[in-house]
RNA sequence: GGGGUGGUAGUUAAGUUGGUUAUAACGCCGGCCUGUCACGCCGGAGGCCGCGGGUUCAAGUCCCGUCCACCCCGCCA
């Protein structure tokens, strides 16, 4: 029989999961991959696969003796088609298997067609293998057949649906904006595209549609959403892909407590359907500075405590303590912060040591620490030594030192301090497993820095240049700039920031200051963001928005490790992918169609 | 651009101070097996030790370079 004929004769009736007790008896018709064979002679089992599970197939001599025949042949992952009876698998003395959802029933094979042999594939088509992440990637359609990859996506298509049915039960809109957009400098790197019919011109590719939605406002659609993929030339990470899909809000009327609000209903709606947790609401809010302050982030994970503290003012009451490390915080240099280590987590004196090369790693200069000991007296390193006893018991005080607690500090510049301990307390909720599965915290981060200092200590954007001030620190653009608070929100999640918002600037006079304060001129903010400054003197609405990073969400979701696992066809670190070799190098005469010339290396 | 980890049968790993024929498990191939589901038993095949150079009587092992993958910093509003 053809493959044609198979199908025509014999239309899938049910997929490998849908087959429980309750179709006993029924003929069925199930396509799929030979997932597993078990042959006991007279008896041949095959595990059948399709994208929701696994059905047992039984192949008897006594029922079809050819059929039996030409089970033998079958090999793993070849496509086969199986038409049979539902039957119980006690009755037929066999065992139930409580793994499978259809473990209690097995079909008894009458028809079997092969549409499809295959090759041996390079590894386990199973849920535990140990392979190299790089041959699952060159071999991608294989490593998304196994059934714990696969899942992800379906959770993936859920969230999807989910989103879509909660904005659109809310009144928001969804419409597409242009992936070929205007280029324009500073943020992150574009993805440029040569304009054939525009010789020596180019298209960037958007890094978000974040002027577009707003241009959405001005044009009256008032809500907003997309499900938008976004490109960004930038450096890949375990949770950064240069293609990456954004969950893209915005809203008119509105203020921040709206936004989250509707951020916390979406949320509670896809935990809720995917994972059914009912959420607690509102979320918790933390002010930037505290959160940095106490968790050396800005997405802290909430989820245990270690928290920091600061040291600087005791330092520099005690002038330095007689520390020659201190000694620039003392005379009013940056700043000192203190991890403790509580006694009950035991480290060992050359666990200690190795944390020295952990934190250098991340850029610090080293890791000074002590431990406490009976009395508050410091051991273990030259620090310990050296300090006056006023500073030490003022670290002990303020720290709340115990007998037994290591004590690690940072000095410096205050960004690189909480970011290094911030870092370690992390490793350290790790190391002592203080995170107990299934426990989300979420938290909004509130009152960013409007303004930050680049590396020339320019003022640029904290977050982007349409951000909202405060209303009451407008006045302070020019004078204080440093202590401008934003009207922008990040979400975080268990230690992962899901997104990021603001309400944006809607008059034209506030973001002439805002633009004034960054020391954009007239000129350049014409040339950069022209038809968004003439849009908002043609009646702009107050409004605001968000984006979440829906492949971390995902991620989240599914307790993935990486956003590789969540994304179909990701690509390497180096931004390449394995599997179609991209990107290639183009020839001469195709770059010369499109008036560009290759400077690189050959 | 910088720091780190890794690369040995199809896959995952072991491989001592440089030494004779590079091991194992799983997978694969052949045979047996009527209730398995990580089936079991018997037998077998399978290697450019990432790539290039160097040291040495001798290199999977030591040295230099390079490529690839991963983690982190910078970068990412």
């Amino acid at each position: 029989m053809s493959t044609a004929e198979f199908i025509r004769q014999h239309p899938r009736s049910h997929r490998c999961n849908d087959l429980t007790k309750a179709e006993l008896g029924r003929q069925v018709v199930l396509y799929g991959w030979v997932h597993g064979l078990r042959d006991h002679g007279g008896r041949r089992f095959v595990d059948l696969r399709d994208r929701d599970g696994l059905t047992q197939i039984v192949f008897k001599p006594e029922v079809d003796r050819e059929l039996h025949e030409q089970a033998q042949k079958l090999r793993s992952e070849w496509v086969i088609g199986v038409a049979g009876a539902v039957q119980d698998r006690i009755a037929n003395g066999g065992s139930p298997n409580p793994k499978l959802r259809s473990g209690e029933i097995e079909v008894e094979a009458q028809a079997l067609e092969i549409f499809n042999q295959a090759d041996t594939p390079p590894f386990l088509i199973e849920d535990n293998i140990d392979t190299a992440e790089e041959k699952r990637l060159q071999y991608r359609y294989l490593d998304l057949r196994r059934p714990a990859v696969a899942r992800r996506f379906l959770v993936r298509h859920r969230v999807n649906q989910v989103v879509r049915r909660y904005f659109d039960d809310n009144g928001f809109l969804e419409i597409e904006t242009p992936f070929m957009v205007k280029y324009t400098p500073g943020g992150a790197r574009n993805f440029l595209v040569p304009s054939r019919l525009n010789p020596g011109c180019f298209y960037a590719l958007a890094e978000s549609p974040q002027i577009f939605k707003q241009l959405f406002m001005m044009a009256g659609f008032d809500r907003y959403f997309q499900i938008v993929r976004c490109f960004r030339d930038e450096d890949l990470r375990l949770d950064r892909q240069p293609e990456f899909t954004q969950i893209d809000v915005e809203m008119s009327f509105i203020n921040e407590e709206e936004i989250q609000g509707a951020i916390e209903g979406l949320l509670a709606a896809l935990w809720r359907e995917i994972l059914g947790v009912e959420l607690a609401r509102p979320f918790v809010r933390l002010a930037y500075d505290d959160a940095m302050t106490r968790y050396g982030s800005d997405k802290p994970d909430l989820r245990f405590d270690l928290e920091l503290c600061d040291l600087t003012d005791e330092v520099r009451q005690h002038g330095g303590g007689g520390v020659a490390l201190l000694e620039d915080v003392a005379k009013g240099e940056g700043v000192c912060k203190c991890l403790r280590l509580p006694a009950a987590y035991a480290l060992s004196r050359t666990e200690a040591d190795k944390l020295e090369g952990f934190v250098r790693g991340m850029g610090a200069h080293g890791l000074a620490r002590v431990k406490v000991d009976k009395g508050g007296a410091w051991t273990q390193t030259q620090m310990a030594k050296s300090i006056s006893e006023a500073l030490r018991l003022a670290i002990n005080r303020k720290a709340g030192a115990q007998d037994g607690d290591f004590l690690f500090f940072q000095f410096g510049e205050p960004k690189l301090a909480a970011m290094v301990l911030g870092r370690l307390r992390l490793h350290f909720g790790e190391k002592y497993h203080l995170i107990k599965p299934g426990d989300w915290r979420f938290a909004w981060i509130v009152d960013f820095p409007l303004f930050e200092r680049d590396e020339k200590g320019q003022w640029v954007a904290a977050h982007h240049a349409f951000t909202s001030p405060r209303p009451d620190h407008v006045d302070k653009l020019k004078s204080a700039p440093q202590d401008c608070r934003a009207r922008a929100y990040d979400i975080v999640l268990n230690g992962v920031e899901l997104g990021g918002g603001s309400i944006r600037i809607h008059d034209t006079a506030v973001q002439a200051k805002v633009f004034d304060a960054l020391g954009i001129s007239g000129e350049q903010a014409e040339a950069k963001f022209g038809f968004l400054l003439r849009a908002l003197r043609f009646g702009a609405p107050p409004h605001g928005g968000i984006a979440l990073g829906m492949d971390r969400l995902v991620m989240l979701l599914t307790d993935a490790e990486s956003l590789r696992d969540v994304v179909a066809f990701p690509k390497t670190q180096k931004g390449t992918c394995l599997m179609t070799d991209a990107p290639t190098r183009i020839g001469d005469e195709l770059l010369t169609d499109l008036f560009i010339r290759s400077a690189a290396p050959h």
